[in-house]
DNA sequence: TATCGTCGTCTACGAGTGTAGTCAATCGAT
DNA sequence: ATCGATTGACTACACTCGTAGACGACGATA
């Protein structure tokens, strides 16, 4: 039921544009990857297997869409890593990411009035 | 160089007790992973090859001590996982573990601490 | 000294992953 | 009616991961 790093960039297209065909996933993702036609064909059809995504039949080719929202994706993606490295506690994981200078002063503001909406 | 899943039980045992054997690292995940003996054997000498971790001859069996230290580890890993998975921005991630009731009322507490020592 | 348990080494094997070739059907243009 | 481009289907292949068996060396014990 995972989706994996290179189905996750193809994902990304299809979070941005739903109802995507293959073909059109392939040339979003140019200058970005370089992969091959059949390469974005074979993670798509590998995220309908999964079941991450639908295909609908249109004329001779197939629109796909993504069945999961990148909203629950990523939700299920940061507990399960949480779960994982830090033993589900979060305070750890953001003090790592302040140590790493992964926060920007913009990420400290937004994540300060996050804790105050949190707080109520 | 990545650690999978497996492999980081192993190093968790070699955080809290370096310089272990073979055999004590396996009683040591006795009742929480369910391994055999050459289980624990070969991701141990996985982990030697990634560089992970280091064995140091003692008799006839080797003592193990990881190289990467858990805060090393676990800076990259939040690191590279908020890049994956959030382009690099903390803040939404935090959002995520909020919403998904990852955060306990403690772990609300010690983030504005945090955030009140980030803001210096 | 013959045996037994312990430890390391080598090997394996199925599922999953990243990456892609080939073939065949079909649609539009000549 | 034919030919090239597009698209899906099937197949492949090396590599990683989780899991572990088989075998051999060595030390302890009887």
């Amino acid at each position: 039921m995972q989706v994996t790093d290179a189905e996750l960039d193809v994902m990304r297209v299809l979070w941005a544009s739903p109802g995507i065909s293959a073909a059109d996933v392939h040339t979003a993702l140019e200058g970005q990857k370089d992969w091959s036609r059949q390469t974005v064909k074979t993670l798509l059809t590998r995220l309908c297997e999964k079941g991450a995504v639908s295909a609908e039949a249109d004329g001779r080719k197939f629109l796909y869409t993504a069945q999961i929202s990148q909203d629950d994706y990523e939700t299920g993606a940061a507990k399960s890593f949480v779960d994982k490295v830090f033993s589900g506690r979060a305070a750890p994981l953001v003090a790592h990411l302040a140590d790493s200078r992964g926060l920007t002063e913009d990420d400290i503001a937004e994540l300060e009035s996050l804790i105050e909406r949190l707080k109520s």
